[in-house]
DNA sequence: CTTGACCTTCCCATAATGGGAAGGTCTACG
DNA sequence: CGTAGACCTTCCCATTATGGGAAGGTCAAG
């Protein structure tokens, strides 16, 4: 199986495949004589994982621990619990602050008018000299 | 006031400030004879007010399109809230995929019992072949 | 005049892709 | 057999907004 092919099967670009190999991700594909890449079942297996977990948010260290946890087989479900309770947080951690923004934002849109006037809270909130 | 001071006043470091020239966020400052730039108290206001509008989560073109409204006097007050509520928009969607993921992952890991055991449904999840 | 704190420009790195060029390969069809 | 078209390869560039750092000029104080 070709690169296009585990692609169409996956979901993940052939660039993304070539990049996920490059950065070690995936170990580097066996070649055909002409130096096509080949693919196996397993590797696409691999391949979903990563993009199930692309999904989730994981970045690529993120999901390069998660794919070392998933072969070891005598790894502790502590560890993999510990990777995705530091990802909960952060996206926590995102998520409070892009909803800061939005209160704001819809605070200060509600209070303007929103007409042909120039008058405007949003212009006045930013032009702010304190803070 | 050297570009040092201005950095110090607003808060936007001289990295920042001088990207900002370069990609046309702010007019070219005026240089001193040994060709440093040379701020005053105006500029200082767009810097805060560029400090600001980056903190509410504007992109640099947004930014930028704010700066412009900003300064017309004729603007209109719907204008400036067309890009607000456009702005806000992208957030609560950015909120929503996030929220998503935290949902999902909370989901699996409460149902990972986190011991010294291999099993854990977060990864038998990842490995899912359907999807 | 020297030292240290400034300033300048220029180049590199970040994260995770996508786009596209130049060139080799494979397959099907006439 | 030859060729077209759909593949594949590697390599380079672009994205977003910022920081780091080098090499070299400037300025103020001692």
């Amino acid at each position: 199986m070709n690169i296009g092919q585990a692609a169409d099967a996956t979901g993940v670009s052939a660039k993304r495949i070539r990049y996920y190999e490059q950065v070690g991700l995936l170990k580097p594909a066996e070649r055909s004589d002409a130096g096509y890449r080949v693919y196996e079942a397993g590797d696409l297996h691999t391949l979903h994982f990563i993009q199930r977990a692309r999904r989730l948010g994981f970045s690529l260290p993120q999901v390069s621990e998660l794919l070392a946890l998933w072969h070891d087989q005598g790894r502790s479900s502590r560890n993999v619990k510990a990777v995705a309770t530091r990802h909960v947080e952060e996206l926590r951690s995102k998520i409070d602050e892009l909803q800061s923004m939005v209160d704001t934002l819809t605070h200060l849109a509600k209070r303007c008018d929103g007409d042909d006037r120039p008058d405007c809270p949003i212009l006045s909130d930013l032009q702010r000299s304190d803070s």
